[in-house]
DNA sequence: CTATGGATTCGCT
DNA sequence: GCGAATCCATAGA
């Protein structure tokens, strides 16, 4: 299945938090070594640049972090504590830092492959490092535009979500940039 | 050149 | 709840 453009801009416009919240319940899928597999966006955080202090992009442009900079759809893949790759939809300008990191989902297609790429049954897709190695995400596409190997697909509205404080970081540590559905 | 530490996960206690 | 695993861009000498 194709995302077409008009879809993936209609997710897509707005500022980052806007489209943080609006990415929850979209469907993140990949084809990946001839693997389909897919999930259900259930969390995910908003990050921006140099007013955003935990950002990546809080002190401009690096080699690193090049992807946040490129236009919105573009795939920003970093390893994380030297053994997870985590994911992010780029938001908003070109040269505007802006993404959003995706910490969750529910799987939906391809289970059998995300059990194989995790090594386990359980808590297959809930939280950034697991989400891509059970989808299959790493380094290689970094920089990628979404709708090749890897797709958005618009979702309806899956419940109430929470915006609470962003985990696992050490700066701007009160900002509300953390979107969740309810359980 | 060397040191540092992070948008994490897992297993053990 | 705690600590190890493990990479590498960045900062400082």
């Amino acid at each position: 299945m194709v995302t077409p453009a008009t879809d993936l801009s209609r997710i897509l416009d707005g500022d980052v938090v806007d489209v943080a919240k609006r990415l929850i319940g979209a469907t993140l899928q990949t084809r990946i070594d001839g693997r389909i597999t897919a999930i259900v966006v259930t969390e995910v955080e908003a990050y921006g640049g140099p007013d955003d202090a935990a950002s990546h992009a809080a002190r401009g442009r690096t080699t690193a972090n090049t992807s946040m900079f490129q236009e919105a759809g573009t795939l920003y893949v970093y390893r994380s504590y030297g053994i997870h790759w985590c994911a992010n939809i780029v938001v908003g300008a070109a040269d505007v830092p802006a993404a959003v990191l995706l910490r969750g989902g529910d799987p939906t297609v391809g289970v059998p492959t995300m059990e194989r790429r995790r090594g386990r049954t359980r808590n297959l897709t809930d939280g950034p490092g697991k989400l891509c190695q059970a989808l299959g995400i790493t380094g290689e596409h970094d920089g990628q535009l979404v709708g090749s190997s890897v797709e958005l697909i618009p979702g309806p509205s899956i419940g109430p979500v929470v915006a609470v404080r962003r985990i696992g970081i050490t700066k701007a540590t009160d900002l509300p940039w953390r979107f969740a559905v309810l359980r």
